[in-house]
RNA sequence: GCCCUCGUGGUGAAAUUGGUAGACACAAAGGACUUAAAAUCCUUGCCGCUUGCGGAGUGCCAGUUCGAGUCUGGCCGAGGGCACCA
């Protein structure tokens, strides 16, 4: 019998998808639509293991719900601007863009050979000035709609990439790329008011059922918001500022209020600017958060000042008033008052300058005074030492009386304050959108005009510069606009906003006056089902949301406000590290193993050093190419492999053994396929087996429902079943009709799975049946047949399963337990005390 | 420090709403076939008594229940996110 030829068979199918451009979709208003969009590849070089299984993820969802009769809109392109270019480009004297397109070109071929169900006539490349014209459309829109400034502000600085940082690309003080310590630098940069809907961005989540809750809670946090309350301090001593503004979520705890401290930035540090103590002071604040050490011991520093500020509740009390380290100016006003005995941190500074602490809040039930030693009492409890406060219940009844008081005396007001920072989208960089505004002679801001659109990128320049190439480049930098001499702008567009909306252009990826068109947006939008890494659970995913929320303001152009309607976050594939006698990688290639047990190098028969299983990275060389893997065990195969063992959300071990069963099993699955033409072939005369066309039932349902919850690891091993189940099953005769109409059914199932495999089989079962491409669906009226196996349990402990008609009734039921030999010798002479029974699932007899 | 998630055989993992724990695979050991190897097939979680059966068993300790991997409380451990956010 012949072997599955993978190679000639899915080279077969690829050809054949490729020029009938068999994923190609349309609007068609008679169907319902479904969008399965997969985050789209930075074109590296290669296409690596990760990007196989959110692929594989995505393309078995594509080919399911088409089978279901959908009108799948499932889509590739190309996150194609970036550093790697740039820095490719300069260690080796080529051009990003050249470079780029053949990455492009293999990673392509690559997806290709997968097999996946993707309409490539919509591919999109965001470095291609087709696309990225619309996008500084998009952003002088944006600038019409106040949602883009300019302004000078303290910024990440990568010393490293020579680039400013978001802060949602700062990790641990380190840029979320180069992995350098980041610095502290001013710059006039561009920012999009992405804090102006930290609302609308907050509450939309509560729509998003369709989402993890982990990334949800993550962009609350992110987000941020908390409800407090601004409260003014008069000053005693100071001519030039009367008032410090102050920002509270506790001011029930005011009463207890030892001191203010403000950020070095805050206005009033004026007053200081000539002392040096406090110059060396602010030296010294500047550097925290830049070093690691400083991060580490994140010590609360003050600088006391002559300033004594007035307790509003009782202007008699007074406090001192301090510069801190800790404050920070960009968030409340960058001011605080210090309530030392119900926060740490500020208990901390107190007692570090010995200043006092009045307690406010003691746990119910707690008599007499609270004693503050070095713990801050942060919980729940009743107000006291606070004259028309006490009695309270803090915080939910006296934060909000607190606040009431405060209105009502004029003190400050109710205040809702959010982490969320604005977005800044500046970069010192070559390989990026051009930001389409240029500056007149008196550096004022001019808009690109629209028929000057796109702003392209000067082509072929040196890259080796210090700081941004384009600043070197004075040809491209002057231009005229309205016969005014104008400079443009040299700092390009994070790439972060070229992924912020190309899910829209999917949509209408041809149309040249515009990003999209509204007509196709109605059609298509939100995607459905989104799939990628975790770790955008931020930044892209809070980008893209802003995104829709801006082009919608004011306009409300297609009254939708979020981008995606299903999220999946799939796991990471993982490998084994290891290690040579010297602590250098080693990659799996460059190692063998006699019993799998010891690991030796190829190169000098030592010993290797076997690491834990990490998310695989070029930097541990724990890799494994798909380009290799396909090769050696076909496309299919691999698909198999990555979708069963573990469950998509999750991590994933890579192993050649398991890669290897997944191969096995389509070889003895193209048996099987033998096996079925042969006896259908034979005509043979069998028997009218309904347990298999119940069998078939009852796999139709189990595997759809685990495909609608992305239980595909599940779904492989209800494959493993069914072969098992029809491999000893076809052992005896069985009639043509059966066979027919059940092996029809099992092709379909694992159609969207394993695609060439399964259009190969198709093509020779054509000659049975006719070939239509839809889900099977379930015949409920078989499942009402089915036998159940009924646990019968004594005293809660399993004694025996018996196997009967579903839908038995109690008293059937109880005729067979109590004829059973087994069940007998459990309740003879007993008295039966409680009888629970389960339909088609237990029954317990309670006996005493 | 705060927030979230997860702890099931040697391994990856199954177990719709509380109702047969370990499906399905990988590995290892033993066996069958073979001159031999590969391939293939069969058996095997633990503790007892030979088979058959009985007992314990889902990180630990309690609780709710006829019945808990699943629910509740406490503890231990692992992973992830945020971090001077007032």
């Amino acid at each position: 019998m012949d072997r599955y030829n993978f190679n000639l068979i899915e080279e077969k199918w690829q050809k054949s998808w490729e020029i009938n451009h068999s994923y190609k979709t349309q609007i068609d208003k008679n169907k319902k639509k479904f969008y399965v969009l997969e985050m789209f590849p930075y074109p590296s070089g290669k296409i690596h293991m990760g990007h196989v299984r959110n692929y594989t993820i995505g393309d078995v969802l594509a080919r399911y719900k088409l089978m279901q009769g959908f009108n799948v809109l499932h889509p590739m392109g190309w996150d194609s601007f970036g550093m790697p270019a740039e820095n490719a480009a300069k260690q080796n004297n080529l051009d990003p863009k050249i470079w780029t397109e053949k990455n492009i070109e293999i990673m392509k071929k690559q997806l290709k050979r997968l097999g996946l169900s993707i309409d490539w006539d919509r591919e999109i490349s965001t470095c291609s000035p087709d696309y990225y014209k619309h996008q500084q459309k998009f952003f002088l829109e944006l600038y019409d709609k106040g949602l883009v400034y300019r302004k000078e502000n303290y910024v990440n600085w990568d010393p490293v990439d020579q680039t400013v940082l978001a802060n949602e690309q700062v990790i641990d003080g380190k840029g979320w790329r180069s992995g350098a310590l980041v610095e502290r630098k001013k710059l006039n940069q561009w920012f999009f008011n992405i804090s102006q809907f930290s609302d609308e961005l907050l509450d939309g989540l509560d729509n998003l059922d369709k989402w993890p809750r982990k990334v949800k809670i993550m962009q609350q946090n992110w987000i941020g918001k908390s409800f407090g309350c601004e409260i003014n301090f008069k000053l005693e001593n100071c001519e030039k500022f009367k008032e410090i503004k102050i920002f509270t979520t506790r001011p029930d705890t005011l009463f207890g209020c030892s001191f203010l401290a403000l950020s070095v930035d805050h206005p009033v540090a004026e007053l200081f600017k000539d002392d040096p103590s406090f110059q060396k002071f602010k030296d010294n604040c500047t550097k925290t958060g830049t070093t690691e050490e400083a991060l580490a011991q994140a010590e609360k520093l003050g600088f006391k000042t002559s300033l004594v500020a007035k307790n509003p509740f009782d202007e008699t009390i007074k406090v001192p008033v301090f510069f801190a380290n800790f404050v920070l100016m960009d968030y409340g006003f960058g001011a605080i008052f210090g309530s030392a005995g119900h926060d740490q941190r500020d208990l901390d500074f107190a007692r570090k300058y010995k200043l006092d602490v009045l307690p406010v809040v003691k746990p119910f039930g707690h008599k007499g005074d609270l004693v503050i030693e070095n713990e801050a009492y942060t919980g729940p409890g009743v107000i006291y030492n606070s004259k028309f406060l006490d009695g309270l219940k803090a915080p939910e009844e006296s934060v909000l009386e607190a606040i009431k008081i405060i209105e009502n005396k004029k003190l400050g007001k109710k205040k809702i304050n959010f982490r969320l920072k604005d977005w800044g989208i500046s970069r010192q960089r070559y390989w990026g959108c051009p930001i389409p505004i240029a500056y007149d002679d008196q550096n004022n801001i001019v808009k690109v005009p629209e028929k000057m659109l796109p702003v392209t990128l000067p082509e072929k320049i040196n890259l080796n510069t210090k700081g941004n190439p384009l600043d070197h480049q004075k040809e491209w930098v002057e231009i005229k606009i309205n016969e005014k001499k104008c400079k443009l702008e040299t700092d390009t567009l994070d790439t972060f906003v070229d992924s912020s909306w190309y899910f829209l252009r999917f949509c209408s990826p041809q149309n040249k006056n515009y990003g999209y068109d509204i007509d196709d947006i109605k059609y298509w939008m939100p995607v459905d089902q989104y799939i990628g890494g975790v770790e955008h659970a931020i930044l892209h995913l809070l980008y893209s949301r802003f995104f829709m929320q801006a082009l919608n303001y004011k306009d409300d152009v297609f009254n939708l406000t979020e981008p995606f309607d299903g999220l999946f976050t799939q796991g990471m594939v993982c490998h084994e590290t290891y290690k040579d006698e010297n602590n250098n990688w080693l990659s799996p290639d460059e190692i063998f193993s006699k019993d799998g047990k010891e690991f030796f190098s190829i190169e000098n028969n030592k010993k290797v050093q076997v690491g834990p299983s990490e998310s695989m990275s070029k930097s541990k060389k724990n890799t494994i190419d798909p380009e290799k893997i396909i090769n050696n065990y076909g496309a299919d195969a691999v698909r198999l492999f990555i979708m069963s063992d573990s469950p998509p959300e999750k991590d994933v071990q890579w192993s050649t053994e398991g890669m290897e069963g997944s191969y096995k099993f389509i070889q003895k699955l193209w048996l099987l396929h033998k096996k079925f033409m042969e006896k259908i072939d034979n005509n043979e005369i069998g028997n009218f087996d309904e347990e298999i066309t119940k069998y078939t039932n009852s796999l139709i349902l189990k595997i759809t429902n685990n495909l609608e919850n992305f239980r595909y690891n599940v779904i492989i091993a209800n494959f493993y079943e069914m072969y098992n189940f029809f491999n000893k099953k076809l052992n005896s005769p069985i009639s043509k009709e059966i066979l027919i109409n059940n092996y029809y059914n099992i092709l379909k199932l694992l159609n969207p799975f394993i695609p060439h495999f399964t259009s190969e089989c198709f093509e020779e079962f054509s000659k049975f049946k006719k070939i239509d491409n839809s889900w099977p669906e379930v015949n409920k009226e078989l499942l009402k047949n089915e036998t159940v196996n009924l646990v019968i349990q004594i005293n809660g402990k399993k004694r025996e399963i018996l196997s009967v008609k579903k839908d038995i009734s109690e008293n059937e039921l109880l005729k067979m337990v109590n004829s059973n030999e087994k069940i007998k010798n459990f309740i003879i002479n007993k008295k039966i005390m409680k009888k629970i029974f389960v339909p088609n699932k237990i029954i317990n007899l309670i006996v005493k």
